[in-house]
DNA sequence: ATAAACAGAATGAACGTTCATTCTGTTGGG
DNA sequence: CCCAACAGAATGAACGTTCATTCTGTTTAT
């Protein structure tokens, strides 16, 4: 096995293991076991289980944004980039229901609240794509003249729930049920016009 | 101090320690400090701490439901209905910051998502009045026709999302945006008319 | 006087981390 | 071409700490 197979090995078995039972479901000499590895083995390539919990999320996010923005094009109209990627997050999520559970977990931490303290407060990249869509929304006038953070509750909000639900098998989201849902998400950011 | 006070005290100081550092941020011995009782003394009112937990969740519960429900015209229309409910649980959110942190951490956790099969499945009472608003907005074809689990989402995935954002400070809901922000919510699930 | 209620020390299981040792592959002198 | 010497990767038993829970002696109420 390969130097990078084994730290592939170590943060695949980590992410199966805290996906499902949580952080403290997941002891590191459990995440050693399951990746074939001898406990000490994993400190040879994360400090301690804090750096590796952080470094596994940095994997998912890099993992997550190419697909996420595959396809996607700048110039065409606000109402489709936002059905683009609302659709596109949350088939992702559908598809690798481990990345998802894991990156609840983060979020639901400690670790996840700081993390998004850096962002909203010091804004680093990688969600300006959504923060740009909601930011040409609203000067359009397209969207609703709200706070970004609460665009951005209504939009994922929604999303984070119904594929929690999807995963834990309360409900079965087709691509019916997922066009629909992201439209339902836009209705609830747009602008709306007066009948 | 009375059986009633030290019992109270104990679920205050769980309830406390919980919402700000987590289960796991929360070790028995922390508690019955917070609470002014020998650690052993907690055994007298709970079995264990997974007994504690629980009963926790049922106290805040049982002290939601009714100021949420102050007030609401079950005979009013759907429209009115909805944002009734949703102001008075955000409201609630926002109000009692401490029980929202909780509520957060038991669904997060193991708890939660078997509490939440329960209810899903086996319909406990409680959320029927969410129930039966939904389904007389899918009958009265006010809203979106999609399975309940998804309304629910479209309808509180964002406001649990923004009431997290207030409470860590992310932003500041007044009246007028908590307003907006339900409105909003609605118009997520709400048939749109044809323009 | 008695028994229930109580406090906090004691207990043992579980955990993250360390470290002395073993294993493995590479180097270089013959 | 061989193998002795070595480097550093890998290992897992052992350690110290933390925690839920239990035990024990004391206090309190009746």
């Amino acid at each position: 096995m390969s130097i990078n197979d084994k730290r592939e090995e170590i943060v695949r078995a980590a992410l199966e293991l805290i996906a499902e039972n949580g952080f403290h479901g997941a002891p590191m000499a459990m995440i050693a076991d399951k990746a074939g590895v001898g406990a000490g083995t994993i400190y040879r390539y994360f400090e301690n289980k804090d750096v590796l919990i952080v470094e596994l999320y940095k994997d998912l996010e890099e993992r997550m944004y190419p697909v996420i923005l595959d396809g996607y094009a700048p110039d065409e109209p606000t109402r489709e980039r936002f059905l683009h990627l609302g659709t596109a997050l949350l088939r992702y999520f559908i598809e690798n229901p481990l990345d998802f559970r894991y990156l609840e977990q983060f979020h639901n931490s400690p670790y996840g609240v700081e993390h998004r303290r850096d962002k909203i407060l010091g804004k680093k990249e990688g969600i300006n794509v959504f923060c740009e869509l909601f930011e040409d929304g609203i000067s359009q006038q397209m969207m609703k003249d709200l706070p970004l953070v609460i665009l951005f509750a209504l939009a994922f909000g929604p999303l984070l729930s119904v594929a929690r639900d999807h995963i834990l098998g309360f409900v079965i989201l087709d691509d019916l049920l997922i066009t629909r849902t992201i439209e339902a998400c836009w209705d609830g950011i747009k602008r709306q016009s007066v009948c």
